[in-house]
DNA sequence: ATCCCCACCTGGCCGC
DNA sequence: TGCGGCCAGGTGGGGA
């Protein structure tokens, strides 16, 4: 579910309550998420305090004292909710609560319907990890630009909708900010990568109108606190708005919302995948 | 090396 | 009301 707006959004929601919070003690549903936790998982970071809250991709990052980090990934249906005040007496268990960590003042919860999410201990360096490490660039950091990504397009025949879901290209992208992106840089989505690079190697001016755009979408989308559709909320319950600024996803047969075009929104399969696009302003 | 497909899950919705 | 089928924001791992 949750893409990098979402997760920096849940990432914000959480951090004022959390940091410098000791954990005092842990729950588990003692059901399987993704990968099942380490062994003596909640023993290790019992009386640890968390530090700081990280996003790397999709990936929230709990720094916690003497160098544990615990990586979660939210899966398709992940949530993190608090709970303080009066709230926490009468807060009941739900049977998709996963891990629970109690404080003297409040209660973290991971609560995952699909189960696709999980949750890791590491130490130190949570970007070694070997889940982390392949991830390509942050979109809204330095090292993603036209240049470099038309290194990585040259001569890959792949198309584009698939390449840019690729967390080792690009990270933090989903199906939804994929499909806006390219509807906003007026790009097929079943166009090959070597489409957008010049014969010596240097990127289209097609290639700058992508990069400009996923930047402009995922700022976007983080400003408007992400996409709540179905199950996903903030840590506080509060919905996200950007779901009402889509221009294309989940928009099959209606009409394009570019002025002046009469076209509708076509919904295609790629990789088993829905993609939305423009049939008409997309070229 | 590169890419595609499956599997992992629950639940909501639609048509019969 | 019930049942089958399809759909859903992701991705690691295995096979082509």
């Amino acid at each position: 579910m949750p893409e990098l707006p979402e997760v920096e959004t849940v990432k914000k929601g959480l951090a004022d309550f959390v940091v410098n919070k000791t954990i005092k003690s842990v729950k588990f549903s003692g059901k399987k998420l993704r990968f099942p936790y380490s062994r003596k998982f909640g023993k290790k970071i019992l009386n640890k305090t968390i530090l700081n809250i990280d996003r790397r991709a999709k990936y929230l990052l709990f720094y916690l004292s003497e160098n544990y980090v615990i990586i979660a990934h939210l899966g398709m249906s992940g949530t993190f909710k608090i709970v303080k005040g009066r709230d926490i007496k009468k807060y009941k268990i739900s049977k998709h609560d996963h891990m629970i960590l109690y404080f003297d003042d409040g209660l973290l919860i991971y609560n995952d319907i699909r189960r696709f999410g999980y949750i890791l201990l590491t130490a130190n360096c949570p970007d070694k990890h070997h889940l982390l490490s392949p991830l390509g660039p942050e979109p809204l950091g330095n090292e993603f630009n036209a240049e470099a990504l038309a290194e990585t397009f040259k001569g890959r025949k792949r198309s584009l909708k698939n390449t840019l879901l690729d967390q080792k290209i690009i990270s933090g992208l989903g199906n939804i900010y994929v499909c806006e992106a390219l509807f906003r840089s007026k790009i097929l989505p079943t166009k090959f990568t070597n489409e957008l690079v010049r014969k010596n190697g240097m990127a289209k001016k097609k290639l700058y109108d992508l990069v400009e755009s996923i930047n402009e979408v995922i700022r976007e989308a983080i400003f408007f606190g992400g996409s709540s559709l179905k199950d996903f909320h903030h840590a506080d319950g509060k919905l996200g708005y950007f779901q009402n600024k889509f221009k294309v996803y989940g928009r099959e047969n209606e009409s394009c919302l570019q002025p002046g075009c009469k076209a509708k929104i076509k919904r295609i399969k790629q990789s088993n995948r829905s993609t939305f696009y423009c049939p008409k302003c997309q070229k």
